[in-house]
DNA sequence: TTGTTATTGCAACCGAGTTGCGCTATATTT
DNA sequence: AAATATAGCGCAACTCGGTTGCAATAACAA
């Protein structure tokens, strides 16, 4: 199933997953196994457009805890997402303690501007 | 209805709105009040937690246009979305073009904290 | 072989959000 | 005032991403 993922920064949306290995694996193992694979730091999940699940490979995370906390860019165009390998600085919230940032960036990508 | 959000910075899940007006409107009818209300740029929508919609009132937006770029911030503990007035700088991605940014935080409220 | 545990599939379910349609107010016309 | 159009609302049924329970099978250990 990883090797869907391939090798780029693109993240693949549990959906898209489901269609294009339906024929392999039920639509519940493919929600557990990516349930595994998270738990155990090789993929990571976030948020996409109207909610929409999504992963993509890990760089740095283990079991013991994920550090991927770069934006995440959709494209309104094309639909497609992909990791952004930059830092987004998040400045300090009175009051309130910040455990988890999520980043999600949409506009046009590099295929669709042309 | 906009009495609901009274005039702090919280905001309210959808859900969280039809379990309080169920006796008094429909369902149906609140989705489509907010989408006006949005439109009109009398409130704002964003996702939290989960991919659930929530709404907050707009400081400086028309039905032109949203400018409410601001972060929101909910706690993992008693769940309560606020809206943050401070702006988080999304630096510029390459090769692509960012319209809309979504910041969701997402950690320990005041109240939680203590 | 037998007993035990982990994977998988299937079907049914859940719940947030949407859609179609009919009813009833509120205008708008004549 | 009567007739017509238009907008707002309620209801029920639906969609669809995701979850759950359980049985069947595969893999493993004694």
């Amino acid at each position: 199933m990883l090797n869907e993922f391939g090798e780029s920064a693109g993240a693949i949306s549990v959906i898209a997953l489901i269609e294009r290995l339906d024929s392999r694996f039920n639509k519940t193992t493919i929600y557990r196994v990516l349930d595994k694979l998270e738990e155990d730091g090789v993929l990571h999940s976030f948020l996409g457009k109207n909610g929409l699940k999504w992963y993509a490979k890990c760089t740095d995370c283990s079991a013991a805890g994920h550090q991927d906390t770069h934006p995440h860019f959709q494209c309104l165009n094309c639909g497609k997402v992909d990791c952004i390998p930059v830092s987004v600085p998040i400045p300090k919230i009175p009051d309130r303690e910040v455990a988890v940032s999520q980043v999600l960036l949409q506009g046009t990508c590099e295929n669709c501007m042309a």
